[in-house]
This record gives structure tokens, sequence and C-alpha cells, in this order.
DNA sequence: ATAATCTTTCAATAAATTTTGAAACTTCAA
DNA sequence: TTGAAGTTTCAAAATTTATTGAAAGATTAT
């Protein structure tokens, strides 16, 4: 049993290959706080070299149509996933964005929407607590929101650089300067 | 009520901005996959002057003393929290880094290592999957699978020179390079 | 030793999140 | 129109994750 787990290390038939990986996207995405099945109709999307059906989908990942369709939108949404018409065809099919510098675009410009510009807001107002600046605590708490506001920002914007970059930035040579 | 909340957009009272940051930093974490408690206990300890005990955490943050007991110890394996010896007291302290740089750091590590290098040998391995290479589904798989170690691996490195960098590098020149 | 103080554990419980599936809704062809 | 084919909605159920709190385990002072 061990010995068989050990051969598939290797090589893996195309099956368990794609279910391991569904698998191992599910995992990552709900560790980074997006919905496991989100995250296995993208990777399932991601893998299949057609578009696919909200049936196929629901028979594929064994989920039911609702979670397919909730899920498919919130894709659609993060702008991951579109609608595709099939000529001669009346269901709706989906495929999903297929360059991965895309994606990695695509997420960091809606987390960052959703996430961390909310967080700036709020920590540039914390950062004007009122109150007595001879209170070591008040002093502290205001300079450690600067700093933190600071920070994010100095992120945030990274995160800019990136989006506006060239995939080259990344894949190119410019990477290099910094190694 | 909502004159009340403007006016507190421009400043605010240390307590409610002390809540306000608790809350803020927990929902983000949680957004990330980082238990909100966690989170809390987290922003609660950066921004206290002196080490906090587990009592004083449960007052603060209303919740048990288990609760406390494991997320403080969570933290601890993080390397993000540290426990201080307080003279003449017997009760344990606890204080968290304070250094914004050396938190993002220890953050990044300990997510790289228990998420992401996981999966960069999950993705080496599909990338080998065996059987027909003219079946387009399953060469187009092991593509893409090349295709996402290459990306996850060029990210996992890019994070490997941050680690190792020293904070100049993100707080100083250098960025400005691919700005 | 014994007791007092503090910490840890973990089964039970609560809370939050995800999923289901059947009904309502939409669209289109005949 | 009507109904067949498909999509959406959302309250209820299932599942997952977080929290409690009391008992057991440590540690130190007396």
């Amino acid at each position: 049993m061990k010995l068989q787990k050990l051969y598939y290390l290797s090589t893996m038939k195309y099956d368990e290959a794609k279910s391991k990986f569904l698998e191992t996207w599910g995992k990552l995405g709900s560790e980074w706080g997006i919905n496991r099945t989100m995250a296995q109709i993208h990777a399932l999307l991601l893998i299949a070299p057609e578009p696919l059906s909200a049936e196929e989908i629901m028979e594929e990942l064994n989920i039911s149509r609702g979670n397919v369709n909730m899920n498919v939108r919130e894709l659609i949404d993060w702008d991951l996933v579109n609608k595709v018409l099939v000529q001669g065809e009346r269901k709706e099919y989906f495929s999903a964005e297929k360059d991965i510098w895309e994606i990695a675009k695509r997420v960091a410009k809606e987390r960052k929407r959703r996430e961390i510009e909310p967080v700036l807001k709020v920590l540039e107002q914390l950062s004007r607590v009122e109150g007595d600046k001879k209170d070591k605590k008040i002093k502290e708490f205001a300079n450690k929101m600067g700093e933190l506001n600071n920070f994010v920002s100095k992120m945030d914007k990274s995160v800019d650089t990136m989006l506006k970059a060239d995939e080259n930035w990344f894949f190119g040579s410019v990477i290099k300067m910094i190694r």
C-alpha cells in the first residue's frame, strides 16, 4: 500500500493527477481565504481544453447545481472565468482565463480592492487618534498605526506597480536585479 | 447618527480607536486564512506598551482562557509572540515582535513553508503525468502544471530573496528601480 | 508533603461557513 | 400562448471551524 503510493510519486495516471490537482488547488485556496469549491471549479476550468457546462462541473466535482451557480458567478465577478456561447447550444458554457500572469494580476487586483484598500483607510484614520500625546500608550498607538499605514501602503503601491508592469517584469530580466 | 460617525472619521478617542484596530486586524486575518482571534491577540500585543498576561488578554477580548492559550501558542509557533518573565511574578506574560518588517518576514516564511512548498512538490510531480502525449487533454495538463510550477516557484524564490534582503530593499531605494 | 497559583488539554458546544435542492424565474422554439 | 430547457435564488441542512470551561497537569511557595 505504501509502495504503491511511492510508485505514483514519480508518475501518475491522468485521472489521478487531475483529482490531485483539484484537491491541491482547493486546499491552497482555502488556506488563503478563498472558498474551496470556488478554487476547485477554477482549477477544473483551468485544465479543461474546452469550456464546460454547469452539468459537467456538477458531475466532475460532485456538487449541486446551486453550488456551481454561486461559485461560477463569484469567479466571473473576479474576472477569472467567463461565459461562452457555444454555437447551436442553448446551455451556457464556462471557461477560465488560462494565462497565469493574468490570473495572478486579477487576483491581486481584487484582493487589493476588497481587503487592502479598506484597511488602509482605517489605518490612516487611526493614526490620527485624539488624546494626550504624553500618554505612552496613546503616543505609541498613533506611531504604530502610522508605521503600519506606511508599510501596508508601500505594499499596496508595489502591487500597483506589478499590475501595471509587463509580464516581462516578472518572468524576464528585471527580477534578476534584485536577486 | 450618521453625523456622529462622520465626526469620528477625523479623530477618535483612544478606546474606540483601539477596538477599531482589533476589529480591523482580526477581519484582515480571517480574510487571509488566519484565525480571527489569533490576529486580534496579535493586534492587542502589537499595541501594548508592556507585555500582557493571559488574564489581561481574556478580559480585553472577552474570550476564554483556553482560547487565549491555544492562540497564543500558535502565535509563538509562528515566532510572532514570545513569553516574557516578569521579575517577581509567577504568571507568564506575552509580548509581540514590534518591528513590522520582521513581522512580515516571519509571516511570509511560515506561509511559504506550510502552504507554498507542499504545493510546489505536488505541481512538480503532476507535470510528469504519464499517458499518451498525443491526447490533447493530457498534453495540455502536463503543460499547465509545468507553467504553474514555474510561476509558483518564481514567486517562492522572490520571497526567499525578500527574506534574505535587508529591510532597505523594501523601504529604501532599490524599490524605485522597478517603479 | 500540601496547598496555592497558574497552564494546558480536549470533549462538548456554539458559531460561521458552505452546500443542497426544490421552487421560482427566464428564455426560447413551436 | 404553452411548455421544454435552462438558470437563479435562498431557506434549511450539513459541514467545518472556533470557542468554551472544567478537569487534569505543572510549578512554586510554605
